[in-house]
DNA sequence: TGCGATGTCGAACACGATGTCCGAGTATGG
DNA sequence: CCATACTCGGACATCGTGTTCGACATCGCA
């Protein structure tokens, strides 16, 4: 299959440990074929033996995390989790174990490809978990538009998270992004009765500075 | 200063209007400078001559549009605004009416470059509007977490309407980023008491699915 | 242990894109 | 009308990419 030639593991490690400790080093987009090469002390053409390009390199990677996150989704699935490991904080949880990786694949120096690929990930599995739960209030909520906001929501914090170097830790930054999301989805699937207020204070925007 | 010359003026336009034209064709990343230059029918030379590279092209026409941003959110500044033109609702307002350049500098084919900048911008206005609110409630919510978390909700929002080719209209999505956004925040501004119930609604898994 | 298969190396190569330079021509503002 | 400043277009050096090839090494398997 893929990993029989221990030539082969050796090579494709060697490759990807270079490309991620290069990524915090210069960026992904500055980051040269020859740069991986060297670092790696791997021919030229043994890298194209395996990968495509730059990019088939990282989002190699890429599935090997998506892999390991689903292993610990799936690990906590009996029921509704109750609150400290929920699965938002289990992503949370998986960024801070495996930070070394998320350094390289989340942060404002990785690659626009990979962070593309997760909104995808993250965005499909909202919609996935939304949709009954519209459906059954009978809110009038977009299901795309609600999967729209909380997965650029959980990702921006996310990457915010990555940058900061994991610090505040990762219960407590799943706590804070519960207080947020939450109240605004249960509202939500209240009836579309009664009109909520508007607020100056999500806008954005101060209304008299400057 | 800059708009003196009227080939000045005119090569730039070309330009512009050449790179604002390619990019929903080929995706800003496939797009070469030479790619520019025949859309344009400008010379090379000419092009370097305005502009170091690509990227600056591009974010010279997001200056531009920034600008103008900024003109209409000041001009709605008279003390807190009522419910239909609120800031927010002004910026969706704005790239629907900007919905051309929108669709280039924000939509899934732009480049990473502006969505980068705009980031960063929208990050300072919610930054700058949340920190008064924030302290003044005594809340223990951090400025810089709440800010991420909503400048990724209202922009992660944006681009998904951006690519929906503007459907539903402005004010239905402002509306619903009301709907979604304010109930948390007011929550998060209360003070840290009361621990908010987990929910397994906003998590984004569902607990048994597969 | 030996053998065939497979992976690796390294150099050379074609290609395409970038950014610079310069001379000659042309439009512009004053 | 003229000096200035912009444009043109081609030539050029440079860089990164992805491919190819023969020689060599290492592997899995019997």
């Amino acid at each position: 299959m893929s990993g029989q030639d221990r030539r082969v593991r050796r090579s494709q490690r060697l490759l990807r440990e270079a490309l991620v400790a290069l990524i915090p080093e210069k960026g992904y987009d500055r980051i040269t074929v020859q740069d991986i090469l060297d670092r790696a002390d791997v021919g030229r053409s043994t890298f194209y033996a395996h990968y495509r390009d730059k990019d088939d390199l990282l989002l190699a990677g890429f599935d090997d995390l998506r892999t390991d996150l689903q292993r610990d989704l799936d690990a906590l699935s009996p029921g509704v989790p109750p609150h400290p490991t929920s699965p938002t904080g289990a992503i949370f949880a998986h960024a801070y174990r495996r930070r070394h990786l998320y350094r390289a694949l989340c942060g404002r120096r990785g690659g626009s490809v990979v962070q593309r690929r997760l909104h995808r990930l993250v965005s499909d599995l909202f919609r996935a978990h939304l949709r009954p739960h519209i459906e059954a209030a009978g809110s009038d909520l977009p299901v795309d538009v609600a999967a729209a906001f909380y997965t650029s929501a959980a990702l921006g914090l996310l990457t915010w998270w990555v940058d900061q170097d994991f610090r505040p830790g990762p219960a407590a930054l799943a706590s804070i992004y519960q207080r947020l999301a939450a109240p605004g989805l249960l509202a939500a699937l209240a009836p579309p009765a009664s009109e909520p207020p508007p607020s100056a204070i999500t806008d954005g925007h101060t209304g008299s500075d400057k």
